[in-house]
DNA sequence: AATGAATGAGGGTTCATTCAT
DNA sequence: AATGAATGAACCCTCATTCAT
């Protein structure tokens, strides 16, 4: 056996986990968890199904960690931009994050807000982690934008979590729409997202703007 | 046969179709709707899991009526006080819709929207009944508010649909919210469901309100 | 309560156990014994599912009632007009035999053919109750007539059970064949009964003739 | 892993459907299709209920199987036979179809027949089945060998189809008295069959037998 | 006698998980 | 490490029969 074979088993090995997490994605998207079989995942991953327990405890594990694996990075990585982003904070809600979550929103990964509020009764373990990994990070992401506003006098100087609240349960509603009312009706009769967003944020900016920005 | 026993045994029948809508009720939001096995329904109404079929001819059924009973009845009764509204279109929306947002936040009945996100794409036959019945005519009570303040020079010219959207969608939320990371929460850590609501509101009318009206 | 109602009403509780046992032919015949509820027969027969049961104390009760009202009657009957019968023994099988099966494969007594085989080894004392009513009474009225064949020369000295089957199971085959497969065949595709009847029977006749009849 | 092991594997489940239909056919046959619990066709086949549903996707799949299993292959079998004969056509059917069914009435096959009658009506999707696979082919079968002896000058001109039911029915009839009025009989009360084949066999041959073969 | 509401045991089917190979 | 055959608990729904009225 020679080593470029190794090497390739060795590699395809490697990249096994991501093979499933990526099937789960779209399974648990497409179908729900539940209604998701766990072959279903395996054979779309080229596994059996066997060897998916292998990597996997259970099938919540394996939802566990779709979560960890696309939110939490995104999270992150949202973070670090709005860190480091310089304008005004009107503008960083108006173009980073409504650009954003027009990304997720076209992504399967908007899929996981309607799974999670789905299946997070059943589960409890499973609503712990997405807490923990999901919820309390990107609403502590948003709330440092909100009073960043209004320490520079951009904002009036509303109640933060409201606020937050305000911005982001909207956008999670819509990506939770797309996927459970949004896909039993036609196309044509769907709202349109990245329309939506905007006049979502600029009616809940007017709201926002102190008179002095005015 | 005197007429106090006919009587009696026919107030117990003509009782039970709402014990078993109450029982179905308040199971399918506790554990969802799939992981509700038919005969816990029964025994919750007090009756044998044969009974329930009687009435219901299948756990669908029973569903569908759940949502007739409290939801259609709901939007019916809205309709008819909002028609009878002569405040401006913002006291309407402030008062009666944020009322009645809180009464229904504060019932099982918000359970029925998280229920409905949930089951939704493994039942078409339930969204078809849930489109029928509760969207389509909710939908069009909101944007009949919207236009009427429009048309009386109260609110800006906006987008009808988006604006139902903006009004709805977060109080939607906030119902699927309580019933799904809510319950897992802390109380203390939940977010004030009538506070949300009513800043929610201002924030929108705000963006809403067109310069004569202010 | 005047007399006249009283006589109607016991006149009518007189009839029940006919009414019965028309609706249970029908539905039996129709459907199945197995797969005829038990409150379809008392639907049809105009009474509560309860009021079954105060007659039959069992569906299978139910059924052996049956048998024993349409069969244990006709073959008696037939029997009669054989013994009084006075030409050849072929005109007797080819007219008084032949007709009397036309009219039983027209009626819905047909039925009970077919279900007596298929429910006979599911229901041990319903097999009891039919033999004993119908198979052993029937062949033995059979029997008769080709003895009486034999020992008129007509016949020639065949083995008189063999020639019986011979003569009646195609006959109670073709009534078999009309309630499982006929059913499922376009009419024009069906064996025309009467014409089978007559050239099968024309057939056995052609082999039981004795040279000398010849 | 050895060759040894893997063959193993590979012949216990390649045997595995084979286990189920002969468990399937003793049962159905013994209890009827509907009284016949699938965990007992499991059972008998030494594996679990689950694993049935590996190999058949539903009961009604696993009685399709059953018949095309023994019956289609049955009838191909004497076709064969059949198209190569080349006696004379009273010979063919004295001796080879006799001798078939007399195999046929003998093993347990001949309880299919009887199966069949029961449960057409309940179940079309096997009724189709068993019209496409058996009943059509079976009476073409039949029928051709009318035909020859008609061709042939050995039989006179008859009505084919009449003569085929002549032929097949009392057949057919004879496996399904076996198998229903037959299993409540003493053995010594049971018609012989293979004397019953024959001589019906010959009456029919005695009245389709042309004056020039005589 | 008549009712019909209520019962509850029973069976087909699914699928997450295990384990011998 | 990988397989995939096998498991069996779980759940919806039916319907003959009972019994309070």
């Amino acid at each position: 056996m020679s080593d470029d074979t190794l090497t390739a088993r060795r590699r395809r090995k490697e990249a096994r986990p991501q093979e499933l997490l990526d099937a789960a994605l779209d399974l648990f998207v497409e179908k729900g968890f539940a209604a998701t079989r766990s072959d279903e995942v395996a054979a779309r991953a080229g596994v059996s199904k066997g060897t998916l327990y292998l990597y996997y405890p259970s099938k919540q594990d394996l939802l566990k960690a779709v979560i960890s694996q696309h939110l939490s990075a995104l999270i992150a990585d949202i973070a670090m931009e709005a860190e480091q982003f310089e304008g005004s904070s009107a503008s960083l809600l108006h173009g980073t994050f409504v650009q954003r979550w027009e990304e997720i929103l076209a992504s399967p990964v908007s899929g996981l807000f309607k799974l999670m509020l789905t299946e997070m009764r059943n589960f409890p373990e499973i609503a712990d982690h997405y807490r923990r990994e999901v919820i309390e990070p990107a609403t502590q992401l948003v709330a440092r934008v909100v009073r960043r506003g209004i320490e520079r006098g951009e904002f009036r100087p509303v109640d933060v979590d409201c606020a937050v609240h305000s911005l982001v349960l909207p956008m999670v509603m819509l990506c939770v729409h797309r996927h459970s009312i949004g896909a039993c009706l036609p196309p044509e009769a769907l709202l349109d997202g990245p329309t939506f967003m905007r006049q979502h944020v600029a009616l809940v900016l007017q709201g926002l703007q102190s008179r002095e920005a005015a």
